[in-house]
RNA sequence: GGCCGGGUAGCUCAGUCGGCAGAGCACACGCCUGAAAAGCGUGGGGUCACCGGAUCGACGCCGGUCCCGGCCA
């Protein structure tokens, strides 16, 4: 067997203590792929996620190997296992894009206006408020001359996955799930994570717009500029930020009927591990 | 003890001339195909510190009480 990571923070080298990266004894006693394959300089993207980590599983395959596809980020799972194909990008013209609709009174209606008239679709599954979807949208039009909603049924659309896989989720009670967030940060202090953040930024090449935006880094990142004095209160708005992706990872993952749900209501990952282990290998 | 400022949602605070109680954050629910640890939407939540008064009508005006902060003694 041979893991790959399925998270979005992970891939920065360097980033090690704030992502919780398997450590040097785990990467040595099984394979990790997917972990440390960029710096905290790179931008970082699904599109190429989804490349490197496909290439990963095919040659863990080709090595008569078996994947374990790891980690949290939604969006990443289901553009590695489900037929997700991701119209390029156009920077140029997004930039342009953005610039208009945040510059022009009522210039983020008109766009939405204009992505009405143009992919009603793709209208009817973005909502009018959010700059970043709408633009995208419109990019991918403008430059391909194809409706946005043409790439794809959405997300929320199942269908055959690109290679067999099994799917399992581990839940855990949210009052425990709370406490562990905010134990895992005081760890994540002790050793080091505020030092960390400040070694890496002593790098000139500095932070990309996706390495920089974090949990914890971009809190300490706030502290070491002097835009949060009180570190205490960077800390709990990482702890807090934490949370809130815990809840949209819940949100994304319980609507995939795909998925076999494992948990206990105890504060204890192996509770689970007997039952998981006899559903993937009966 | 005196003077001044304050007390409104879990927190920080707006509230114009007296006319249905507001925002941000938090929380809950949900959306989202090249930033996804990102971005976005909807919702629940109130003894407007307390008591009394004038008024058709008070968070707002009048009188008093309590609490917090500052200055003076």
């Amino acid at each position: 067997m041979e893991i790959v990571s399925i998270d979005s923070m992970q891939v920065y080298r360097g980033m090690d203590i704030g992502t919780a990266k398997p450590s040097r004894s785990e990467r040595e006693s099984v394979p990790h792929h997917l972990v440390d394959v960029a710096d905290p300089w790179e931008d970082w993207s699904v599109a190429r996620f989804q490349a490197e980590a496909r290439a990963a599983v095919a040659a863990i395959q080709a090595r008569g190997h078996r994947a374990l596809l790891l980690g949290g980020t939604g969006l990443y799972v289901q553009a590695v296992v489900d037929d997700l194909r991701f119209p390029g990008e156009d920077l140029e013209l997004r930039a342009e894009l953005t610039a208009r609709v945040e510059r022009e009174p009522g210039g983020l209606a008109d766009a939405y206006a204009e992505l009405e008239r143009v992919d009603p679709a793709a209208a009817a599954r973005t909502e009018p408020g959010n700059t970043r979807r709408i633009v995208r949208a419109l990019e991918v039009i403008q430059s391909t001359g194809q409706p946005f909603s043409s790439f794809g049924p959405g997300l929320g659309e199942y269908g055959p996955t690109v290679f067999p896989v099994q799917m399992a989720g581990v839940w855990m009670p949210r009052a425990i799930l709370r406490e562990r967030i905010d134990q895992r940060f005081d760890a994540m202090w002790e050793r080091g994570l505020v030092e960390e953040v400040r070694d890496l930024d002593d790098d000139s090449r500095g932070w990309s717009r996706t390495a920089r935006q974090a949990i914890g880094y971009k809190e300490i990142l706030a502290h070491l500029r002097g835009e949060q004095p009180d570190l205490d209160a960077a800390r709990d708005s990482a702890v807090r930020r934490t949370w809130a992706l815990a809840r949209r990872q819940r949100v994304w993952f319980r609507r995939d009927p795909r998925i076999t749900w494992f948990g206990a209501p105890v504060n204890s990952r192996a509770a689970v591990l007997p039952a998981l282990l006899a559903w993937w290998c009966p």
